[in-house]
DNA sequence: CATGCGGATTGACCCTAATCAAATAATTTT
DNA sequence: AAAATTATTTGATTAGGGTCAATCCGCATG
């Protein structure tokens, strides 16, 4: 890991994410003041489970992985955030102590924002408060959204599901990238990376192809009703 | 459903719980006026999955389910609610919307604060914006914890966790009244009926009695390994 | 172009838990 | 207390995925 100051092209990702675009450009840059980056391999640790963090990240570049331990070692993604994301920040207000370990999913880079200073800033000030309210939201939702589809959807059709989450309304074929590594989507869903391949094979009959990253679509329709 | 004002005991609940004893009592009280109440009988519908709310609710008495449907019908429980606690709060910041369906799962009793004034309030006053984010928080927690041991617990293991999560720390042996029907239990713990019935009989050779409602535990240490 | 490596796929097998059906408790009603 | 419901348990069967092993593919390397 190396750290580095911020880029000014780093700053203009910060404020243009969903958290800071809200904020006055003042307290963004207040929340900002003293925030440096880091870099990471991938694989590297960013915190553990139950031990103390004392910084909410941002992704600025790569992709994290958030997951648990079993007693046994296997592991459970609790979510994967991309670039523009922000994580951490439910440990601010739990002791400090984070609910999952971190890690890089590929290279990185993230910003890291002193916690107890954020805290500060929303103990004092309602925008910062609102900014947090609504990112606890959003990820408590992700969630319960993840908790939902594990509990009702077979793997096949939790891939449609992911795969249609990608599809802007209306198309009824298109095409695009994977974000990240099958490996990595099949933590996401809950799923052996054998079992996302098993999917994606019987997705083929609802006219879906996949060609290394590239998933391509041929009829909406029949995926939604997978 | 009737509507019914509040009690000088419903409110000394309210002011005692988790949510409302960090504000001073003059902000409780703001919250709290124009607050009604409405009982219901099980199985009544609070409110579904992608319609309105304009409450946050309290549960003054009974217990409510929070749950998803899949296309199929089949239900998916999000977390369940016993007196003391408050749901329903992140429709507040998502434009309104129910992100799951709230069901009476016994005879109940909510308090409705009027999630509008109480948006607005938190975005005035940084100790209601402090509340709500510990709010947040922990039901984030909570869903985490459920993905969690969704993903890496077998039915016997959640069972376990879940019986241990009543066990006061060093006791070795104790015993407890499940606060709800096993019907509900194995909904929380994401197993059919069954399943959580098979889990029992079989945590029995690790020292688990069960008897009606009733579940003895003769020896901690065999349940933490199982 | 051959080689090697890591990710992805496929096959074989097994285990867990869902489902369906039936038998037993437990509770509530009458 | 008998009858009628409503929970819970148990048994049998099955579907869905996990795991392990072998192979394949894509890509970087020499």
């Amino acid at each position: 890991m190396k750290t580095l100051r911020l880029t000014s092209n780093d700053r203009a990702v910060l404020f243009d994410s969903r958290f800071f675009a809200r904020l006055p450009r003042a307290t963004a840059e207040a929340i900002l003041d003293g925030t440096i980056a880091s870099t990471h391999e991938e694989h590297d640790i960013l915190f553990r489970q139950d031990e103390p963090v004392d910084h909410v990240f941002f992704v600025l570049s790569g992709l994290v992985r958030l997951y648990r331990l079993g007693k046994d070692g296997r592991e459970a993604d609790i979510a994967v955030f991309p670039k523009g994301e922000i994580f951490g920040e439910n440990a601010m207000f739990l002791e400090h102590r984070a609910t999952a370990n971190a890690q890089a999913a590929e290279p990185l880079i993230v910003a890291r924002l002193e916690s107890r200073k954020l805290r500060q800033l929303a103990a004092e000030n309602t925008d910062v408060a609102q900014a947090l309210i609504e990112l606890l939201c959003h990820h408590g939702k992700m969630t319960e959204d993840c908790l939902a589809e594990d509990r009702l959807l077979t793997a096949p059709q939790r891939v449609a599901s992911y795969i249609l989450s990608h599809c802007p309304d209306g198309l009824s074929s298109f095409s695009f990238r994977l974000p990240f590594q099958k490996n990595v989507l099949a933590g996401k869903l809950g799923l052996a990376p054998e079992a996302l391949s098993r999917a994606f094979s019987m997705l083929r009959q609802s006219g879906v192809t996949v060609k290394g990253r590239v998933i391509e679509i041929r009829d909406r329709q029949a995926l939604e009703k997978f």
